[in-house]
DNA sequence: CTGAAAGCGCTTACAG
DNA sequence: CTGAAAGCGCTTACAG
């Protein structure tokens, strides 16, 4: 491999010099510069930046522990809002999977190779809203937490706000004059359950209207078990029968919505003339390919991703945890019975965030 | 930072016996070593992988150069696949986007820091079966490509067997009993449209039925372009009203199955009773959540990543491509009218392959 | 089985 | 504006 001593015999130098070229010192002569520069790129010289570390104590690299990220789909956008942030600061994200069912072993030696590379901080993913437990070594460096919360250390964390965009889609479906909303809830083992369920309460009653605990019907199974099935088929008919009939139905996440698009339709009812339906999360494909549209509240995972990245890198890194919001993601299935075409909300999406 | 000589002074021997008990040397007496191991411990002593990587001249690092990976749903299974022989090996991912849309500057510049780092190899990942442009850089160190093909650096290639993957989902209709077998295609600009649609042919040919081609329908339009919506819809009923009317319709990917479920729904046919359907990729939770079960062809992600990282890390690496075949995954949809209740091909996955 | 010397490729701190 | 010296924390190659 070429050195920076190859260089400066090329250039006429001092290695010196030509370091001092390399990290963009001022205090060099424009033309030894250009002397340099040059034979640079005739010897293809590329800096080493394990020297480089060594020497300067800093590595540039950030760790990135992944619990089960790439398995969940689009929670891998944490990872891409992180990286973002990353490269515009000049660090590197070294990748370790910490899957709940790798092992003790496994996460142990990730870590330790993790901390023996010098890593500048730790951030932490989870693969969905939930309570982790962190390793011991998150103490140690700098690190952020990212959609998921914890007991042990204290750390920033960053999670959905998964309330507020509760409440946002409910008035979303008040605003088009539903006053008869049903609920078809999460996986009560699920955090987000109760935060979704409890920002729907919450719009329904900001609008005076009292809460059918009839209409908000039992959770499904198998968010998390592979192959068992929801519950769906099993209460739909429950609700459109009963009294006040619904026109529209909420749904926990898209997957459930796209249960109840295929229900609806087997009984002769189409999803934003007959019904609206509206959900979270935004999984695509379900909710571009669904006809019609789904309207749906995007999770926040790439600014969740490119916030703890932007913590993480800051120099004051306050604690405590942040809510980043959702994006409302306006199709059609919102639209429902007697409702206008358009909605009364006009923008169409919340933004980034704070 | 605690250094190699502060724990060689605790344990009152030199700095170099150290070396050797960090390296499992096995010319170290055993008390000496246990000495050596206690002052690790009391003083939480780590080796420095930079001093390392400096003077052993190797990183143990391996580039992962992501190509929207984290993006499309289920493509992250390839980074997985990668790490979980990387682990085996010692060896590290540092991962960096390349996204067609980041820039070319963005891009140089990620593919200098790994060459700065000194990786070992890299390995390129596609979020779906396409062709791509390979960095320059790919020619100057060991370089595998997964889940896409190149024309300009020849490098080992790893990709899903679209054919194969097309004959056998086929064949598990044919064994069904069905004769009249529909294609709802894929858009043809993708790669595997043109694959999956030549092994539905020859499973055809093969079981001595002539293909109609009444029966491939269009390819549908926006699997690449966010919104727009696909043709299920306006081909329905040129299927169902056919003559001979299918009895199977075989999907070019689930969203398309996805979208048929509704579409019959909607005219009150039932998948797995009155119309056997089958698809490729297995996305979930589409193919889950569906009723019934959707049966489908599981693309090889992770296994392309195991492989393509094998491929890597072992000494002769032998170019070509190979073709990484899918595993089947057999729910209910392939179920139709008349069909036994049990599959003829009774195993339910293919494997791990070769 | 153990150790003293040299050096990997840079940056730091100091001189000129 | 430029350079000579020292040293980051290890491993290599050689001796004993």
């Amino acid at each position: 491999m070429v050195s920076i001593k190859d260089v400066a015999r090329l250039a006429g130098t001092s290695f010196k010099t030509v370091s001092r070229v390399i990290n963009d010192d001022p205090a060099v002569r424009e033309e030894t510069r250009a002397r340099v520069r040059q034979a640079i790129e005739e010897l293809g010289y590329r800096p080493n930046s394990a020297a480089r570390t060594m020497r300067s104590q800093r590595s540039g690299v950030i760790g990135f522990i992944s619990d089960r990220v790439t398995t969940q789909p689009h929670s891998g956008d944490i990872l891409r809002g992180a990286q973002q942030v990353g490269d515009a600061h000049d660090k590197v994200l070294m990748v370790v999977n910490i899957d709940r069912d790798a092992g003790f072993r496994h996460r142990q030696r990730a870590l330790d190779m993790l901390l023996e590379r010098r890593v500048e901080g730790l951030l932490y993913a989870c693969d969905y809203h939930r309570e982790v437990e962190l390793p011991k070594e998150m103490g140690m460096v700098p690190s952020v937490l990212a959609n998921g919360f914890a007991s042990g250390i204290e750390v920033p964390t960053f999670l959905p706000d998964e309330q507020r965009a509760a409440r946002e889609i409910t008035r979303l479906l008040l605003a088009q004059g539903h006053r008869c909303i049903a609920y078809l809830g999460l996986n009560p083992r699920l955090a987000a359950a109760s935060l979704r369920q409890a920002g729907y309460r919450q719009a329904l009653e900001e609008a005076g209207i009292a809460v059918d605990e009839a209409l908000m019907q039992p959770a499904e199974v198998g968010v998390l078990d592979g192959d068992e099935r929801s519950t769906v088929e099993a209460t739909i008919d429950r609700l459109l029968t009963s009294s006040p009939r619904p026109t529209a139905i909420l749904c926990g996440q898209d997957s459930t919505a796209m249960q109840l698009y295929l229900a609806l339709a087997s009984r002769g009812q189409c999803v934003g003339r007959d019904m609206a339906v509206a959900s979270f999360d935004d999984q695509r494909p379900i909710s571009i390919f669904l006809t019609p549209g789904l309207t749906t509240m995007r999770l926040p995972h790439l600014e969740m991703g490119q916030q703890a990245m932007r913590c993480l890198l800051s120099q004051e890194r306050e604690g405590g945890t942040t809510l980043v919001p959702f994006a409302r993601v306006e199709r059609q299935s919102h639209l429902g019975p007697g409702s206008p075409r358009r909605s009364a909300l006009s923008e169409s999406a919340v933004g980034d965030g704070p």
